[in-house]
Formats: structure tokens, C-alpha cells, sequence
RNA sequence: GGGGGGUUAGCUCAGCUGGUUAGAGCGUCUGUCUUACACACAGAAGGCCAGAGGUUCGAGUCCUCUAUCCCCCA
């Protein structure tokens, strides 16, 4: 046997900086996190959603990786083939930003550069930073599989993204069409509705006279944008509308410009609003638009891409469309057609990449159409196939996917996949296909040319969970890894990504991607503001992990967080984190001390057979807890979960039994040591999910202090995780137990309500009759638990109340302490009455409900027969509280 | 306008399918550096579970309405 640590060397307080690195390196060296394909389980896959390959961790990286690596861990200790893949995603339009920012610095435009320059540049960028989420990931401890890390570039994904493509496009799925959409023209690149972030703005509302072409009336059009109307085709009004009724076909002479356009009816406009009447932009508003197509309107687009008006602005012509509102606005007030301005606050759409105001334009992009690819998806998750946790996501899932608008798929951007699409020059017909075709397929002219967009990032990420696994070829990976098993990320990205790579799943592999969701909410500040760089309030989970190290910051994460809902994170929660890590290091020092001292540890019964009633009692509750971790874990209850293992750790294990075993110990008794030394190890092992640092440095300190286990391995992450042993549960020791600690818990109260002094040893009398054997077997640990120098244990004997004496009612007895000279008699009475006034108030409750006929006859029996108990256990409660205040006097 | 969620101790939050006198952490108060831990130990105070109805033998938990806050979609 090897005695390799003394407490001495051990340090007095944890610290992680000595301990996760080399902890890290050992899990990577060792091979843990790769797992051996073994066609006789069912793996466990979960796909990390890929941060951005420029980005930086943040707390929401932080909290994923803390609640994947738990399930990861989890399951790899059950003994399941676990794989926890990471990978990165290229982020067009985020990252080309970050590029640009960088090039501006030096002066110079992706422009200059050119397309192919600029995506080396990118590229570069890539090399030199994209390593460094990785690097930050495995600072938490997550036990990813880095042999087969992906990025959404890389050749297997671009594969699986070409694939993609061209079957879509045969099917008639993907399409280019000319629609109105959202148009960054700072990223000069169209946006998905997802990709518009609305916020409500302070603006104003013009009333503008549209003089009538007959007549010298007008009607007034209210709008926002009053600079859109140089694009306008229309003015609508409500059908049912009177005031307007007989004006319906009118033509009426559009300011400025001074084109003719109608006055046509639709449903859509609210005649509250405004003045009632709309005028209508199809090239510039998405509501127009709609109103255009129904009644054929024309469509007039104003802008050119970079957001300055083109030709159709007349006279306009090249000024910018953030200038553009007050010059019109002036012309339109010269020509003395403003009739008002008001002010109104209204949601205006935002880049959700770099903040610039977007504009509704008609351009021609590449669409996917959802509608038929989202039935099996809807599907999938009404069959319960695929369950969303929490579960009330699913109807926000519904909501969406049964509302679904086609994607536009195609971005204006240099970085990214490129759309496999040519165009041919001389008859002007595209060819779709995995490669380059040599000729045109109509006129077999190889003047071809590669569409220049490329495809929204979200479109590689909704194949994920597949094109890291192999897709399309059958590789060994893709058939024994898919589909994966959970699916975890923040819920807000439920639509963006989530339901993308169910729909996409199952219309490349006809099967679904993973069987769970798991969506967790926000990490909050402490205040409970959205952490943003731009309000300075972020913290960084990697300053946290050197105050207070990584397992601290997990802990933190998952405590009392449940699925779907955000959380605070502060100070005080790290704290209690660290604290919590520091009890356990410290716990186990004590353990590992014991053992070392004890002269012949070989001689330790492994595994211990509990005989002594502390053992007993500890080791059913030990497995009491590991049953409900388990429920708790596979419902995904990981709050209830790790609850359940620091209540038993800090309140159970080493509040109480730790100390009784000092006891033991003192005299030289060791039959404790084994079942210290057990019941810490299963407590490593339960919580290694939750703290895999601590939890491994101490398990390998540990593990050559103890007889030879059966499952040794080399080390806790591969290790089993506890299974409960429901022939351990003893009901009897746990009773005993509750007994001896109500005993010892009364007399401390006493002591602490007399202001005894801590070192001053006192005398108590126990007066029992039903349980005098478990207090004479645990008199030295009663004695030294509660600082009682002579304890005596009477059956039926007489109270000693007096000034001299004070009593405290045990549910099995009752304990009286002398405490010469301080007791007040009237204090002690006034004490004992209201103790006697809650027993009353409480037994008539009792016997109340158990008088009610329709409670007795209609609740289940065992709820019954606890009620009768503890009415028993009342009235009995209260006739001893009556009969030591009758000797008060 | 449509949909979803929150409201429980001073603060931050748990509380799964209804069943003891509703829990934790932090904070507060009183003691203690007791040879594992002061990142600790012992003890204590503190809650009309947002409000009103209803279902039930029984409601923090289920239903309806109200108030209030937040999020998503249009």
C-alpha cells in the first residue's frame, strides 16, 4: 500500500490553478474523450452548436458547455459509446465584418483587395484566431472529442452544403426569384426575417396631401417614411372606409414625382391609423408589397444597393438615403403638401450584425421553400419522436414552423459557401450542379460563370448534426453516431438553427437528427440585464474560471437553473461555488488523513459491510440520494439533480457522519474508515458531471489509498457511475438516526439559548420510552456532538423541572439539562406554552382531517395511515409538553 | 394584434405527475479560529406562495379572470 499523501501535503484550500490544466491534459492524453465504437450499445452523441470560428467564449458558451459536458460525462460514466463533437462555424457575416474592421484599419476595402484576396485575408484571420474558442472550451473542462472536430468549411461540410443544394434544386425546393426582402446596405447583403432585429425608436408621422388628378381635392396619405413615396404606386384605403368610398379608382398625382397612381381598397389597411389612408410602396415595404401583388401594382425601386437613391429618385438621383427624408420632406413643405407632423414611436428593423437600419428592397436571391420540407418536421415532434425540453417550446416550435415563410438563402457576401449555381453568357440559363459543368446545358457555350453569392451560414448549420458525422457518404461514423441524442442551445436560436436541422435532417437522412432538445435561457447579469458588450456588463467566463476556477463556474450555471428559464449569475453564486468545491476538498482531506494514519489500511473490508448503525444509516442514504439523482438526471432535472448530492455531501455526510466518526477514530476504532472512504468515493463519482476537475484530482489521490477496488480504472471520467442498491435502504438506522440527531440538535439549542460557553461540558438526562437503546448506543457521539459531559438514559423517570433544570420534548422522550442559576422559571413557561399552543393547533388540524368522512373514505390509505401517525405522534407530544409545565407550577 | 413565460423569505432562485407545519444559497442576528474546512462550525429570526373566484377530502402545484413584468412573432 502506498501512502502517498499526508495531510501536510495536501493543501488547506483548494485551488484549481494547480489542478485543471494538468487534470485536462491528462483526460486528452489518456484518450477519454474519443469513445470505441461498439456495435453492441447505443452511443450518446451530442453535436456542440458551433460558436463562431472568430468569436470569443461567452457566459452563453459557457453555460452550453457546461450543461453538454454534464450530459456527456453522465453518460460516458453509464457506460454508453459518448461522443461530444466540437466545431466551429465560419459566421459570414459576422466574420467578413471583423475582416473588413481590420482591413479599414489599414486603410483599405475588401474592394480593393478583391474578392479572392479578401477571402485569403480571411482565411489568415482564421489560422491565427480560430483556434482560440477551442482552446477557451477546454478551459471548462468540456470533453470533447478534438480527433474529429469540424468546421463549417472544411471539406466534409462543404460536401454535405453542395449536396444539399443541388437535390433541393432538382426537386423544385430551391429557387431564384425576384421577392422583397431585408437589405443590409452596410454588409450590402439581403437578411432573413430571423435576421432582423426589431426595436421601437422614437420617429415621426407626415400626413401628406396627394393632390386628386380631377378636381382640386387631395387626399392625405400618413407614413414614416415620407422619402419612400418617390417609389410609390398606389394609394389604399379601407373598402369599408366612407370618407374614402368615392375616391375608390381615382388617380391622384403623386408629390414630387408627379406620377399618376390609383386609389385602390384593401382589407389590411387600418383605418385607425393615421389618417386612414396608405400609401402603397411595393419596392420598399413588406406590406406593400403584398397589397402591390394583389392588385397589380407596379413595382418601383428607389435605392441602389449601397443605400443611395438611384435613377427612379429624378432629380434625387445619388444623394443618400439617410439624407434623403429631410430633402424631401423640405420640398414636400415648400410645395406646402405637409399637412402635419407628429411624433410616434414605432419598431424599426436593425442588422442584427452591425446595427444599421435595414431597408424592405426587391432584389433577386435564392429562395428555399419550407412549406413541404416543415410537415415531417411538425411531425416529428407531434409523434413525440423528438421531445423539446421544456416542453411548453413546443408550441412556441408550432407557431413558427406551421407559419413558415420561404428562405431566402442567398447572402452578398465573399465568405462563405459558394452557390453552385453558373450562369451561361450567351443564353443567359443557369446550371446547377455539384461542379463546375463544362458546357451550358441548353446551348453548350462554356461561357459560364459562377453566381458570386453565397449561402446564409445558417444553411451549413442546419446540416450539422449530419455533415460532421460523414454525410453523405455512409461513412462508419454517420451510421453508428446518427442520429444523435440531444440537441442542447440556447432557446434563442430555437428557429434559426434548431428547427432548420430537423427539417434538414430529415430531408437528407429520412431520419430525425436527435431524439431530445434541450433549451436553456439566458445568462443574466446580476441586475438581470442581458449581458452585451455595448452596456460593458459582460463577464468572462474565463476571468471567472481564474478567480474562482472552472468547476466553481459550472457549478454556478447549473445550480437551480432550469431548462428554458434565464438566470442571474453574480459574485455571491461563484462564491458559494467555490465554497462548495473547497467543503468537498476538504472532507476528503480529512478521509484521505484518517486512512493514512490508520496503521494497517490493508486491512480495510472493501467493499464495507455496514454493521454499526452510522453506516447503516449513511449508506441508505447515500444510495437514497444516488436513486434520485438518477430520476432527477434522466428527466432532465439537473438543478434537482446536483441539489441532491450537495445537500448530501455538505449536511449529511459531513455535518453529521464525519463528525460521529471522529469519534470512532478517536478510539481507535477503525471500522469507520472504510465505509468514510466508500461513501466519499460514490460522492466523487456522482459528482463528477458537475465538478470533473476536483472531482478527478481527488479521485486520483485517493484511489491508491484504498484496498483494490473491483472497477478500478485509470481514471473518474471513465469510470461507472453509481448505481443504487435498494437492499441498502434501511428504514430502521435512518429512523435511529433522526432520533439521535433531534437529540443532540435539542441540547444544542438549549446551549445556544443559555449562552453555555462552547468548552463548558453539561450533564443531560433522557427520559425515553421507545428508544433508550439507540441513545445508550450513541452516548459518545450524543456526548460529543452536544458538548454533554454525563448523559444519562432513564426509562419513565421524573422530570427534574425546577430552576435548576430545563426540558426540551423529543418525539420519542424528553431531555433535561441542569443549568444551575440561569433558568427563569416564567421565561421556561412562557417558552413550553407556545410550544404547547403550536402542538395543540396542530393536533386539532390533524384530527380534524381525520374526522372528515369524505377525506377518509377518498384519500389513498397510506396517506391516511400518516396522518393517524402523526395525530398519534401530537397528542402524545402534547401530553408530555402538559405534564412538564404542570411541574413548573 | 397573435403566441409563450414570470410573479414563492431582505436578495437570487428551486419546488417533477396535487398529499407532513413550503426549501436552498447569499444576506441579517447570536456565539465559536472545536487538530478536514473561518471558502468554516453551532444556533436563531424571516413567507396570506401577486390578487379574486373555481375544481378537489386536500391547491404554491390544476382551471378561469384580474393586475404587473419579460420574451418571441406579425
Amino acid at each position: 500500500m502506498v501512502k502517498a499523501n499526508t495531510i501536510d501535503e495536501i493543501p488547506k484550500a483548494y485551488n484549481p490553478k494547480l489542478v485543471e490544466q494538468r487534470i485536462y491534459n491528462m483526460w486528452v492524453e489518456g484518450g477519454h474523450f474519443t469513445p470505441i465504437l461498439d456495435q453492441t450499445k447505443k452511443p450518446f452523441v451530442i453535436i456542440m452548436p458551433p460558436p463562431n470560428v472568430t468569436g470569443e467564449l461567452h457566459m452563453g458558451h459557457a453555460l452550453t458547455a457546461a450543461l453538454e459536458d454534464l450530459m456527456a460525462r453522465w453518460h460516458r460514466m453509464r457506460g454508453e459509446p459518448t461522443l461530444y463533437l466540437p466545431g466551429t462555424d465560419h459566421a459570414g457575416i459576422a466574420t467578413q465584418v471583423v475582416v473588413e474592421r481590420m482591413l479599414s484599419k489599414e486603410g483599405i476595402s475588401r474592394h480593393d483587395l478583391g474578392r479572392e484576396q479578401f477571402v485569403e485575408r480571411v482565411w489568415e484571420w482564421v489560422h491565427q484566431y480560430g483556434d482560440r474558442i477551442y482552446e477557451q472550451t477546454k478551459r471548462l473542462g468540456a470533453s470533447c472529442d478534438w480527433t474529429r472536430k469540424s468546421f463549417t468549411l472544411d471539406d466534409g461540410p462543404s460536401k454535405a452544403v453542395i449536396n444539399t443544394f443541388v437535390n433541393l434544386y432538382n426537386k423544385g425546393l430551391i429557387f431564384r426569384g425576384e421577392r422583397i426582402n431585408n437589405w443590409c446596405s452596410r454588409c450590402e447583403t439581403a437578411l432573413s426575417d430571423l435576421e432582423v432585429f426589431h426595436r421601437e425608436e422614437a420617429g415621426a408621422l407626415y400626413s401628406i396631401k396627394y393632390p386628386l388628378e380631377k378636381g382640386s381635392g387631395h387626399i392625405t396619405i400618413a407614413t414614416t417614411r415620407p422619402e419612400t413615396l418617390l417609389g410609390d404606386t398606389g394609394v389604399a384605403v379601407h373598402p369599408q372606409d366612407e370618407r374614402y368610398s368615392g375616391l375608390l379608382g381615382e388617380l391622384v398625382i403623386l408629390p414630387v414625382i408627379g406620377r399618376r397612381i390609383p386609389i385602390i381598397a384593401d382589407e389590411t389597411v387600418d383605418p385607425e391609423f393615421g389618417t386612414g389612408a396608405l400609401k402603397v410602396t411595393p419596392g420598399h415595404d413588406h406590406n406593400d408589397f403584398d397589397i402591390g401583388e394583389r392588385h397589380k401594382l407596379p413595382i418601383i425601386t428607389i435605392l441602389n444597393l449601397d443605400g443611395t437613391l438611384n435613377e427612379n429618385a429624378g432629380e434625387y438621383q445619388g444623394i443618400n438615403r439617410s439624407d434623403a427624408r429631410d430633402v424631401i420632406v423640405e420640398r414636400l413643405d415648400s410645395d406646402n403638401l405637409i399637412e402635419s407632423i407628429k411624433p410616434i414611436v414605432h419598431s424599426v428593423g436593425h442588422c442584427q450584425r452591425c446595427d444599421t437600419v435595414l431597408e424592405p428592397l426587391v432584389s433577386k436571391q435564392w429562395y428555399m421553400k419550407m412549406k413541404s420540407l416543415a410537415l415531417p418536421a411538425i411531425k416529428a415532434v407531434k409523434d413525440n419522436q423528438i421531445k423539446i425540453i421544456p416542453e411548453y417550446f413546443t408550441k412556441v416550435y408550432f407557431n413558427w414552423m406551421e407559419n413558415i415563410r420561404d428562405w431566402p438563402i442567398s447572402r452578398q457576401l465573399w465568405w462563405g459557401h459558394r452557390i453552385p449555381a453558373w450562369y451561361c453568357n450567351r443564353c443567359e440559363s443557369v446550371t446547377v450542379d455539384k461542379e463546375k459543368p463544362l458546357k451550358c446545358v441548353k446551348c453548350d457555350s462554356d461561357e459560364l460563370e459562377q453566381d458570386s453569392d453565397v449561402l446564409d451560414t445558417w444553411f451549413s448549420s442546419a446540416l450539422w448534426p449530419h455533415s460532421t458525422l460523414g454525410w453523405p457518404d455512409k461513412s462508419e461514423d454517420f451510421q453508428y453516431f446518427y442520429p444523435t441524442s440531444v440537441l442542447e442551445t440556447g432557446h434563442d436560436i430555437l428557429f434559426f438553427w434548431v428547427a432548420r436541422m430537423i427539417m434538414m435532417g430529415i430531408e437528407n437522412t429520412s431520419q430525425i437528427p436527435f431524439d431530445t432538445v434541450y433549451l436553456h435561457g439566458l445568462v443574466r447579469d446580476p441586475e438581470g440585464v442581458k449581458m452585451s458588450k455595448t452596456k460593458g456588463n459582460v463577464m468572462d467566463p474565463i476571468d471567472l474560471i481564474d478567480l474562482y476556477g472552472a468547476d466553481a463556474l459550472r457549478f454556478a450555471l447549473t445550480s437551480g437553473n432550469t431548462p428554458g428559464n434565464d438566470m442571474r449569475l453574480n459574485e455571491q453564486k461563484m462564491e458559494s461555488s467555490r465554497n462548495f468545491a473547497n467543503k468537498l476538498w476538504n472532507a476528503s482531506r480529512f478521509v484521505m488523513n484518517s486512512i493514512t494514519k490508520h496503521d494497517n489500511s490493508d486491512e480495510l473490508i472493501w467493499p464495507p459491510v455496514p454493521e454499526h448503525l452510522e453506516d447503516r444509516w449513511i449508506i441508505s442514504r447515500l444510495n437514497r440520494v444516488i436513486c434520485s439523482v438518477d430520476l432527477s438526471m434522466q428527466e432532465y432535472q439537473i438543478g434537482e439533480a446536483q441539489r441532491a448530492i450537495h445537500d448530501f455531501l455538505w449536511n449529511e455526510y459531513c455535518d453529521w457522519y464525519l463528525e460521529m466518526s471522529k469519534v470512532r477514530i478517536r478510539n481507535s476504532d477503525s471500522s469507520a474508515l472504510p465505509v468514510l472512504a466508500f461513501v466519499l468515493e460514490k460522492i466523487l463519482r456522482l459528482l463528477h458531471p458537475f465538478m470533473p476537475f476536483i472531482t478527478e484530482e481527488i479521485w486520483q489521490k485517493f484511489i491508491p489509498l484504498l484496498p483494490c477496488m473491483s472497477d478500478h480504472r485509470t481514471a473518474l471520467i471513465s469510470s461507472e457511475y453509481p448505481v443504487v442498491d435498494v437492499e441498502m435502504y434501511d428504514d430502521e438506522s435512518e429512523s435511529s438516526m433522526e432520533d439521535v440527531v433531534e437529540l443532540v440538535r435539542s441540547i444544542r439549542n438549549l446551549r445556544a439559548e443559555f449562552r453555555i460557553q462552547p468548552h463548558h461540558q453539561i450533564e443531560a438526562l433522557v427520559d425515553t420510552v421507545s428508544t433508550p437503546d439507540v441513545y445508550k448506543l450513541e452516548s459518545e457521539v450524543i456526548k460529543s456532538l452536544a458538548g454533554v459531559g454525563s448523559l444519562k438514559i432513564v426509562q419513565n423517570g421524573q422530570d427534574e423541572n425546577s430552576s435548576e433544570h430545563v426540558s426540551m420534548i423529543l418525539r420519542n422522550g424528553n431531555v433535561t439539562v441542569p443549568l444551575t442559576g440561569l433558568v427563569d422559571i416564567l421565561q421556561e413557561k412562557i417558552r413550553l406554552e407556545a410550544e404547547l399552543k403550536d402542538v395543540l393547533a396542530n393536533t386539532d388540524r390533524l384530527s380534524g382531517r381525520l374526522e372528515n368522512e369524505e377525506f377518509v373514505s377518498k384519500a389513498p390509505q397510506d396517506v391516511i395511515d400518516k396522518e393517524r401517525e402523526r395525530l398519534g405522534a401530537m397528542i402524545d407530544r402534547g401530553d408530555r409538553l402538559t405534564q412538564t409545565l404542570s411541574r413548573l407550577g
